[in-house]
RNA sequence: GUCCCCAUCGUCUAGCCAGGUCCAGGACACCGGCCUUUCACGCCGGCGACACGAGUUCAAAUCUCGUUGGGGACGCCA
């Protein structure tokens, strides 16, 4: 074999994917999960993944937008080989593209006007009719058209779909053989009467341009993708592999967008509310993919490895968060996945993310990379059992960090409130550790359980009631490491200021 | 209205392509028990689904057809 052709034959078989977002909103899961696909697809065969920025809608299109999205990707960790390419540079290609498909005859000039189409749409529509344009200015003479050209009369460019019987068939990775036939495919336009192309010509010229060897997206997609494929061959460009994933919907099973659902379908969301970029990806790739076993949890190594678009799911899911829920303020699943994550990954890298969130609440204290860096840790490392997001260290964890934290109102009721002498006895209890020669957990839970007897009351009243005082939650892990990890001095000055003042 | 796609526990899903090993497995959520000093920790257990109807077959979650339900596409949006 030659050079020339064993490069040749290198570049056809390079795999090529790429994600393109329309820079017209954050990105959101949605997006994210086509990106997270693209990615590990790209990682398992070493292929190249292309950033394309598709921003020809220049209406919607923001800056704010392409910076939000690079942000979102970066967070994921999600990375490209090429680009950011931006659509808008090639629209004069797209534009000669529909040129040549006209010249080569497998377009054509469409001098309707667009109220006349409306027109015709509105009568088809009342007459319950399938509307499709009609293919008036296909039957133009050369006459003709070359005298409306002479008139200015403006014109559209539209895809000439072969007639007859025939149809387009295409194998899908994820859903198999699709076949439409050719009349159901109406002759779309390619190029507006102002001149610009349609994002189905865009599309497709750029795909060919940056050699795509793979197109993985959304099912949505699915409809356009016999009209792309005669695009591709009109062009005579190879027609890529498609893969069509099933989409995400909320519970009530629409597509989700930022627009009706808000910030919690934005990948920013997740940053800001204390989730690992990580936890994320694998959460979003459980919806509508898996293994063939029953592993959940990955490490990115094993993730791109265990990848395949055989484990694609044909049926949409849904992305289960629901509005206000008391607890859980995004799917359980997420935030169980997060959970693990947290509860599991080495301390040190934990605390180094902990640290964004403590100065974000302005409890940091440099401290904790220096002298009490020990502490820090393995106080880190003991509250973290119940929590699920970065944002609970500065939360439900304030407590430590700080002397002003809140009171959780329903431990407050169930362990203070309902003992009336709770006060007086939290008050010698504190006299207890003030005066023992050394503060420790075996120490402390021994005058704890000999003032409970004393009093006759059952030691929870006494331990419960400190969590709650010292901490001002219902749960944590046991109270006694809780006391070693707040400290002595602390615990005490807690307990008298409630024991004096009650809750103020 | 036309076309395309889909259909297993509340949710994410395994199993389906190559029918029996599935009175359907796992995870999350929920409920109960244990442990315990509490808990959103841990451990153990429970609840809970093959959308429906025909057909093929000795045998169907798995194959076929129909019904119903859901989603998507039908723009001079991307």
């Amino acid at each position: 074999m030659s050079r020339i052709a064993y490069l040749q034959e290198k570049k056809m078989s390079e795999i090529r994917l790429r994600f393109p977002p329309s820079p017209t909103g954050y990105l959101h899961i949605g997006g994210a999960r086509t990106a997270i696909y693209n990615w590990l697809f790209a990682k398992k065969h070493n292929a190249t993944l292309i950033l394309r920025i598709e921003d020809t809608d220049i209406e919607r299109s923001t800056k704010d937008s392409i910076e939000g999205i690079i942000d979102g990707l970066n967070w994921l960790g999600i990375t490209w080989d090429e680009g950011p390419y931006y659509q808008s540079d090639h629209i004069s290609e797209h534009v000669e593209s529909a040129h040549k498909l006209v010249e080569t005859g497998h377009a054509y000039k469409c001098f309707c006007t667009k109220e006349d189409l409306d027109a015709k749409r509105q009568a088809a529509v009342s007459a319950k009719i399938t509307y499709q344009y009609d293919r008036t200015c296909l039957n133009l003479s050369a006459e003709e058209i070359s005298s409306k050209e002479e008139q200015k009369i403006p014109y559209t460019i539209r895809f000439k779909v072969p007639g007859g019987e025939g149809s387009l068939v295409f194998e899908d990775k994820v859903y198999g053989r699709i076949e439409r036939t050719y009349r159901d495919i109406e002759d779309f336009v390619i190029l507006r009467s102002n001149g610009t192309p349609l994002y189905l010509l865009s599309n497709v010229v750029d795909d060919i341009r940056d050699r795509i060897s793979h197109i993985i997206r959304g099912q949505d997609g699915l409809g356009n993708t016999p009209r792309q494929i005669l695009i591709y061959e009109a062009l005579g460009a190879p027609v890529p592999v498609f893969a069509h994933m099933s989409l995400t919907l909320d519970p009530k099973k629409a597509k989700i967008s930022k627009r009706s659902h808000g910030e919690v379908v934005t990948v920013q969301f997740y940053k800001e509310n204390g989730f690992l970029p990580w936890a994320l990806i694998n959460f979003l790739v459980l919806l509508g993919w898996s293994p063939a076993n029953d592993q959940e949890i990955f490490t990115k190594e094993e993730l791109i490895q265990a990848f395949s678009l055989e484990g694609m799911n044909k049926a949409n899911s849904i992305f289960n968060y629901q509005k206000d829920h008391p607890k859980f303020f995004t799917d359980p699943k997420a935030l169980s996945i997060n959970g693990h994550y947290l509860q599991t990954m080495p301390v040190e890298e934990l605390a180094f993310l902990v640290k964004d969130f403590l100065q974000k609440a302005e409890l940091w204290d440099d401290a904790y990379v220096n002298d009490k860096k020990e502490w820090f840790l393995s106080t880190i490392d003991l509250i973290r059992s119940r929590f699920h997001v970065l944002t609970d260290f500065a939360g439900p964890g304030r407590a430590y960090f700080s002397d002003d934290y809140e009171m959780d109102p329903k431990p407050v009721k169930k362990n203070l409130t309902k003992h009336e002498k709770i006060g007086e006895w939290l008050g010698m209890l504190a006299d207890r550790y003030e005066s023992l020669p050394e503060f420790n957990k075996e120490d402390a839970e021994r005058v704890t359980r000999e003032l409970a007897d004393e009093l006759d009351i059952k030691p929870g009243i006494l331990i419960n009631g400190t969590r709650t005082v010292v901490t001002g939650q219902a749960a944590g892990a046991g109270l006694f490491d809780v006391l070693m990890a707040i400290g002595r001095e602390r615990v005490i000055a807690r307990l008298e200021k409630f024991s004096r003042e009650g809750l103020s």
